[in-house]
DNA sequence: CTCGTTGCAAAGGATTTGCACAAGT
DNA sequence: ACTTGTGCAAATCCTTTGCAACGAG
């Protein structure tokens, strides 16, 4: 388990546009769906470690280029969390990320959290939010209840 | 106008900290509290404007450092919007930010809009949102016409 | 064979950090 | 005076870009 591709829309959409589909390629997205929120930098690593000790794995540049060509072709998505970190997930599995501004902890919860909110700023501004790229920041329990203990 | 701070709430908790009040603090605070929604690159050529051609300006790793700081005791919030922008905004005037990803249009919303998801997290996950932070993106009234009417 | 892709290396931009000097209390 | 804060410059980090060789179709 781990090379199956659901489909392969990939090679599919690939296609459409007169784009290749390569090992590489096929290997990002493969990791952006194995971690489920992956940086950059987490991706490499990734790949690196998924190559072994004489394999190889692609450039980070590639990286780089490849997530961003996967995000025009809409099988990922990326939020901004933290200070510069950028993290990817696959588009397939839609979630709303939930950051703990203390321990950088994430956590996954269900689009449906905003659906009240999106209909009101649809209605208001006119405004369509993009549920997976909504990352909501705050402090988790574990966080809060160690703020209370160690006092300050 | 310009030059008034509301009391002085910066004094007020500086010294609490035993740290001290300096002009650049208190220039970057209300360059904050002016500049509805600034990252510290748009803040420091405003300190740099203000300042005039003669004048003294606060070198940016100085308004990164008060930035942290005021961020620290509470007069300030931070929100990544786009790529690597952080933005900031006085803490005095809780909103929820709603970015178009097209436009870059920065539009705020009623922290209220988010009450209900707030409340489902807390019950969840115990997650405690922190409303000032959070930035929704998606796409704006005119950039979906837009779309529509370019075709594609 | 032709043109999109990759790897490598250098370029860039944004932040951070070390230090000696200036400034607030 | 004593200690914190600032400016300057160098150091980092993350990402982007130019280009020649490589590989998919």
């Amino acid at each position: 388990m781990g090379t199956e591709h659901s489909q392969a829309p990939l090679a599919e959409r690939l296609r459409t546009r007169g784009l290749r589909l390569t090992a590489q390629r096929q290997r990002v997205l493969d990791v952006v769906d194995a971690l489920e929120h992956a940086t950059p930098e987490a991706i490499g690593a990734k790949l690196r470690a998924d190559a072994g000790p004489g394999g190889t794995a692609p450039d980070p540049s590639t990286v780089y280029r490849t997530l961003e060509l996967l995000e025009r072709l809409g099988l990922v998505w990326h939020t901004h969390l933290g200070k510069g970190a950028p993290v990817y997930h696959a588009a397939e599995h839609p979630h709303v990320h939930v950051v703990c501004a203390s321990c950088g902890e994430i956590a996954s919860a269900d689009p449906q959290l905003l659906a009240g909110a999106a209909e009101r700023l649809a209605a208001d501004l006119g405004f369509t939010v993009d549920v997976g790229h909504v990352a909501l920041s705050g402090t988790c329990r574990a966080c809060r209840e160690r703020a209370g203990t160690e006092h300050a």
